[in-house]
DNA sequence: AGATTGATCCAT
DNA sequence: TGGATCAATCTG
């Protein structure tokens, strides 16, 4: 089986297509302990500047940066004091975009939740701007699955009712599993 | 439903 | 420099 570790030019694109193109796909960390993988099961794309539920429509600012920045580089946050959210920017350098990982599929079983996938894959702020393309500590890997469309449901973004009419776009994006979770 | 928890941003 | 805010989660 093919195992390829996803290059810039998977990440440099629209983000809605990258985001539907993560589902199926493994994250991979890389730990003292080993090393511990993950079908990616669900998403949310942020789409830009425009787009008032990213955070990068409140400006350019320090925790934003990132989003500016190459794609293929993480961007990693903190929230509510408590949990990291793990981000992968997308588009364009000065294209302010990213795909937030909310969900994967490994051997414990469904790690829902972008909090619960932050803390099982060991992933905090001192991973914000890793580049994902290096195959190293964190990265994401195609083994060649096809995901059909038709298995992919499209919801609003969760805990985003402040961005008005953005917050209604179906942009999370979540893998039918066989137990219909 | 309410509590938790702390980095960030801007004005009250 | 204080306080509101927050791409969440756990407990009741």
């Amino acid at each position: 089986m093919t195992r390829q570790v996803l290059p810039v030019s998977f990440y440099a694109r629209d983000t809605l297509v990258v985001a539907h193109s993560l589902v199926g796909k493994y994250l991979i960390r890389e730990l003292p302990t080993g090393s511990r993988a993950g079908r990616i099961i669900e998403v949310e794309a942020y789409v830009g500047a425009h787009d008032l539920a990213c955070h990068a429509s409140k400006g350019r600012t320090k925790r934003t940066e990132v989003l500016f920045g190459r794609p293929g580089l993480t961007y990693v946050f903190l929230i509510y004091g408590m949990y990291h959210c793990l981000n992968v920017v997308t588009e364009r350098v000065d294209h302010p975009a990213a795909v937030l990982i909310r969900a994967v599929e490994d051997e414990s079983g469904l790690v829902d939740g972008p909090g619960r996938v932050c803390r099982a894959y060991a992933i905090d702020t001192s991973l914000n701007y890793h580049d994902l393309t290096t195959g190293r500590l964190l990265w994401i890997e195609d083994h060649g699955e096809r995901v059909p469309k038709s298995q992919i449901g499209a919801f609003a973004r969760i805990g985003v009712d402040y961005a008005g009419e953005w917050a209604t776009k179906p942009w999370r994006l979540r893998l039918k599993t066989a137990t219909g979770k």
